[in-house]
DNA sequence: TTATCATACAATCAAATGGTTGTATTAGAG
DNA sequence: CTCTAATACAACCATTTGATTGTATGATAA
């Protein structure tokens, strides 16, 4: 099992920094081919100065890394920390949907006659 | 093909909502059995209308709702909005991962001796 | 060397967030 | 009917966010 070593405050972080059209959109931008503060401002209709605000809160959150080239400064998605997204969101999607899973072998249960022999527990020792 | 019909704006809201650790513990405990306002607020150490804001929140993103019995408001997690989450970030994670996946064949191709035969293009025609 | 381009960074501002307390309403319990 | 528990909601407050403009610095091009 893999262990997700972030903390409550990084995945905050992490889905906050999400939490926006335009920062979305620089993420998948640099997926690919590094790109420049200037040339991402050029993208979107608001000043240099907001995007370089975007840019950093996406490097806080450690979605994408700076690196000087000349006088540009290249912005790069990090896909190790996405690959590490990525597991996170399977982690919840996994707990959530075994929660779900369970809820409807309850419910299955109680449409049932009481007196079937009850199902394997299938061990409902509460995870996380 | 899965059409996500959710706009930019909700993909905002839901990310926002689930930037809490507060409010991700509510959907947890709210996924399995409905829990009441009240029941929650004695679960955290904050006032029942700080709570009651938090679930404000996740009744906005849709991924509660509330449901009068009696005098009591009890809160359920929207098991289909939570699906359509589930898959919105699938769906993120497959336009990452693919886009992670050409530039992973773009980089074997530069490290590749230069007349080796070119692998198979793979359709780099930029997805979205 | 001197413009100029790309960036950094500070100050400012309005709006949103996340919390509080206080008051009003409503439904059950006695 | 009266008390109380559960909720709704308004007002308020501090902090953060998302944007702006202005100024300073550093690297390149001419």
């Amino acid at each position: 099992m893999v262990v997700l070593e972030i903390s409550e405050h990084d995945v905050n972080r992490l889905f906050r920094a999400l939490a926006d059209s335009t920062r979305r959109d620089i993420v998948r931008r640099t997926l690919v081919t590094d790109v420049s503060v200037s040339q991402l401002a050029d993208a979107y209709e608001m000043s240099f100065a907001a995007v370089q605000k975007h840019v950093a809160v996406l490097e806080e959150a450690r979605l994408v890394t700076k690196e000087s080239r000349g006088r540009e400064r290249m912005v790069r998605a990090n896909l190790d920390r996405i690959r590490q997204a990525q597991r996170l969101l399977d982690h919840f999607e996994e707990l959530w949907r075994s929660r779900i899973d369970r809820l409807d072998i309850l419910l299955a249960q109680d449409q049932s006659t009481p007196d079937e022999p009850a199902p394997p527990p299938s061990s409902l020792k509460a995870a996380t």
